[in-house]
RNA sequence: GCGCCCGUAGCUCAAUUGGAUAGAGCGUUAGCCUCCGGAGCUAAAGGUUACAGGUUCGAUUCCUGUCGGGCGCACCA
């Protein structure tokens, strides 16, 4: 809201200076400055025009404050500082009717419309349909969730989407050890693959199967292909409900083999041969894909006639495209940055609209136990799964730790630190807060003090702060979902729970005073809100109560 | 050898897409409970932003180089 006001106010002052361009509006940038000395929303546009304009950055800032049109209903003031910036500050008119402003957008306040309409599809996890999701398919799920909400609340039409690798030498292989798992434990003799799955989860996977239909599998030719169905499905069922637990829901699941059932893989080749960019050497189909900025040029179809992985891929997000998605987020681990250039390079060949694909890596973990590296061996099957990082620390611990940090940095993940249920834990310190502020709120109830309707009375500096921060949240949301960093979410929450907990310990909230009662009520329910609402992106709770567990209180 | 990510306080990480005096949490030290939840608050200490240049009003951020860590570099996905 404010953001909206500012972007027409500072296009009213560029207009009556005679500055006014779609393109200068475009680059137009507002920020909330970290020191409340620089006001409550600050813009570097003068020190961006000054070049242009031929004037000393201060000359065009003064310019631009002056024809700045008076709102004495949010601005006290707009002033320039140091080389040239603009700072507005917040009139207490706009402070003291915030609360109420806030209560009014509910649990949509923070939202905008940014995009309004703008279809978007994130793809995250996308784990192999081969094996119980990890800990970075955690990490991705946590971020991939957060971004669908966050781009929900600034408007766009976002859908999350999961794509199954249901093809290809992996899935036969997964086949295979399934078949040879369930001979074994019927006294059958089946070699195991060479390279084929060794978790105990194949073991399990097998005693899931209906046993006659699998016995008759086993003596038919080829019956691997019933083992590598049943098993896939078994597994995507086991993804799907570790991902629906932990808060992570897609709109759609997407199989690889629906695109070449569709004959979608096909077509994207003769697309390609169109484009007149394919060419045969050594017995293979190449993608001249080094035309588009790739550092080597592809092969698409092996010299044994099969489709290597690009093709398929190609052909899924042309089929984004035609699905009608403006844009497509895809989340990648961070083994597949090598396939960013040739997948860019191919959609670029094919017309589609240079930043239609926007891959984030979602960088690897690191799990830590008593200070050293958990050891986790694909190889042999030993890895942390997801569902036990679940069961060990708790849904909301795994994704806060996860949005913690910004997504394309490696993480340490603490085990120690997220299971303990006390101070040192950053999860507690905003749910706590909530919680506080859920238990004022019940003891002001049973006084029968409800929070104020209108503007409320701001004294203390430390309402001041807080509300000043409750402000910010638009900007936060609309800044995470824009930059695609969810990790902005978890310190702003933070940032906010220190301001209230400060609050808290200098302006008592229910006391003999009632009018000041209500109007202190009114600021605790708009922190909850922001609280909630700001958890609610990261798709952890917002707990009205909190107790320890017996043995962590120790 | 080439490409990508990263290098910031003792540790783990931020720094609002180039902004103003680089901030949090943990750890360390010293304090705060007659009253709304102490999973809290206050204060102190802690920095040549790996290093050297460059671009400009301004660089942790962008460019070049060096050093160090991780991950990729298939007719596997």
């Amino acid at each position: 809201m404010v953001w909206a006001k500012l972007t027409e106010g500072l296009g009213e002052s560029l207009r009556r200076a005679g500055w006014l361009t779609d393109e200068r509006l475009g680059r137009l940038e507002l920020a909330v400055p970290r020191d409340p000395a620089h006001g409550d929303w600050t813009t570097n546009l003068a020190l961006l025009l000054a070049r242009e304009l031929s004037m000393p950055p201060r000359a065009v800032a003064e310019k631009l404050a002056a024809g700045f049109p008076a709102d004495a209903s949010t601005w006290s003031s707009v002033e320039v500082a140091g080389p040239g910036f603009l700072n507005f500050t917040y009139s207490d008119a706009f402070l003291r009717g915030l609360p109420a402003a806030v209560r009014a957008g509910g649990e949509t306040f923070g939202h905008g419309p940014h995009d309004p309409g703008t279809r978007v599809q994130v793809e995250y996890v996308s784990a192999n349909p081969t094996g119980p999701l990890n800990v970075v398919n955690g990490r991705a799920a946590a971020v991939g969730a957060a971004l669908v909400r966050l781009l929900e609340a600034t408007g766009h039409r976002a859908e999350g989407e999961f794509y199954v690798n249901d093809t290809g030498a992996q899935v036969e292989v997964f086949g295979e050890s399934l078949a040879a798992r369930f001979a074994e434990r019927a006294g059958i003799e089946r070699a195991f693959p060479e390279n084929g799955y060794q978790g105990e989860y194949v073991r399990d996977l097998g005693r899931e199967l209906p046993p006659a239909e699998a016995r008759r599998a086993l003596g038919e030719p080829g019956g691997s292909a019933w083992f590598r169905d049943h098993g896939l499905e078994l597994m995507l069922e086991r993804q799907r409900s570790d991902l629906d637990q932990y808060g992570a829901v897609f709109s759609n699941w997407f199989r690889e083999s629906t695109l070449h059932r569709s004959g979608a893989v096909a077509r994207t080749l003769e697309a390609l041969e169109e484009r007149g960019v394919v060419y045969e050497a050594e017995g293979a189909r190449w993608v001249r894909t080094t035309a588009f900025g790739d550092d080597k040029d592809r092969v698409v179809v092996r010299s044994n006639g099969v489709a290597t992985y690009l093709l398929p891929d190609v052909a899924y997000h042309r089929d984004k495209r035609a699905r009608g998605f403006r844009s497509a987020i895809d989340l990648w681990g961070p083994d597949h940055h090598g396939h960013i250039l040739p997948l860019k390079a191919a959609l670029d060949a094919l017309g589609l609209e240079p930043d239609f694909l926007e891959v984030i890596i979602v960088q690897q973990v690191n799990l830590l136990a008593g200070g050293e590296p958990v050891k986790m061996s694909k190889r042999a099957g030993e890895f942390i799964t997801l569902r036990d990082l679940m069961d060990e620390v708790g849904p909301d611990c795994a994704k806060f730790f996860f949005l913690l940090r910004s997504t394309s940095a490696h993480l340490d993940f603490d085990l120690d630190l997220a299971k303990q249920q006390n101070d040192e834990n950053p999860t507690y310190y905003v749910q706590y807060a909530h919680a506080r502020i859920a238990s004022i709120l019940r003891f002001a109830s049973e006084r029968g003090l409800e929070p104020a309707r209108g503007p409320i009375p701001v004294e203390a500096a430390e309402e001041r702060a807080l509300l000043r921060k409750l402000a910010a949240f638009p900007e936060v949301v609309r800044g995470a979902a824009v930059a695609r960093e969810p990790h902005r979410l978890p310190a702003y929450l933070m940032e906010t729970a220190a301001l209230f907990h400060r609050f808290y310990h200098v302006c008592r909230v229910v006391s003999e005073d009632r009018e000041r009662s209500r109007a202190r009520i009114a600021i605790v329910d708009a922190t909850r809100i922001v609280l909630r609402n700001g958890l609610g992106l990261m798709g952890v709770t917002s707990p009205e109560r909190m107790e320890r567990d017996a043995e962590s209180v120790a």
